[in-house]
DNA sequence: TTATTATTGACGAATATTGACCTTAAGCTT
DNA sequence: AAGCTTAAGGTCAATATTCGTCAATAATAA
């Protein structure tokens, strides 16, 4: 993995790690005049690997003092748990699984109960656009629901 | 954050901290004396930073004795905050106008880093979900959006 | 070979700053 | 009371500085 791509990634990385902080700022013309590329390639970085899903918040603001700022929550969770996740949740799993999944979250006190209410409205909204507008088959809706599921569960969880 | 605007911003919010009132009257001439600038970037500081979007609201008069007035809205009603979502979300919104309201949001302490992320998490599938599987308009997935912003914003908010 | 991922660059959009010119209100002056 | 003066604040356009998007192309993986 020497591509650029990589390169810059881990940097940005090591930059939260080293700063220690939650969040680093990232000013887009300096990383590419460094790393010797155009500036639309950090763009694509940030787009590529530091996503929701994998547990980053990315906000950035154009004009002068301008800047791209990296966010990242969650960062001392054990792998195991990712695992588990997987396993918990499968291929499908329908609305009645999932209650109990997030109860159990919930309970050990891996996601509070606003957090549980999200993940609950979000499968009940994919379940009703689903169902009434899209006309899906049970079971192609209880495979969304994994999915939609485990994305959610990984960002929390993953670093 | 190194730019006049940021510091003439972080200025004005200690001023209402400090007051520990609701709003703060300013003096347009002496804030651009203070901090060396024009007096319109002052203009420019309240119309871009104080918004009714971040939970403020502006009165200000010319002439003599003129002033420019910032009153920060507390929203402590969950009626209140449910109302302003609507107003905030709409009808249709664009991810990039979601991340904004979420950011906004997040600074209000109405929501959590956490939560923050895993609304992100939920609208980016349906956005994938609408576009690639399903193949929706453009405005199909932003109504979509909205519909699905405003039910996890108000499950959390009218709490 | 085909599909996915990475790289590049042209063009567009947003933000910050400044200054010239406009509008409004209060207090005098007559 | 009307008009003038002075002291605010408002608007708008020009400019500079960043970042974002999109489509074409190249490289890599399946």
């Amino acid at each position: 993995m020497a591509s650029l791509t990589g390169i810059i990634e881990k940097h940005i990385e090591e930059l939260l790690e080293r700063a220690n902080e939650e969040s680093v700022f990232l000013s887009r013309k300096d990383l590419a005049e460094r790393f010797g590329c155009v500036p639309s390639q950090i763009n694509y970085v940030i787009r590529s690997r530091f996503t929701p899903e994998r547990g980053y918040i990315v906000e950035s603001q154009r004009g002068g003092h301008g800047y791209i700022r990296v966010i990242r929550l969650c960062m001392d969770m054990p792998e195991a748990r990712a695992n588990h996740i997987e396993e918990l949740v499968g291929d499908s799993v329908n609305e009645q699984d999932i209650r109990r999944i997030l109860a159990n979250l919930q309970r050990r006190k891996l996601i509070t109960a606003r957090e549980r209410l999200l993940i609950e409205v979000a499968v009940r909204f994919q379940e009703e656009i689903g169902r009434d507008l899209l006309d899906l088959s049970p079971y192609k809706r209880d495979s969304l629901h994994a999915e939609l599921l485990k994305r959610l569960l990984r960002s929390l969880v993953l670093g």
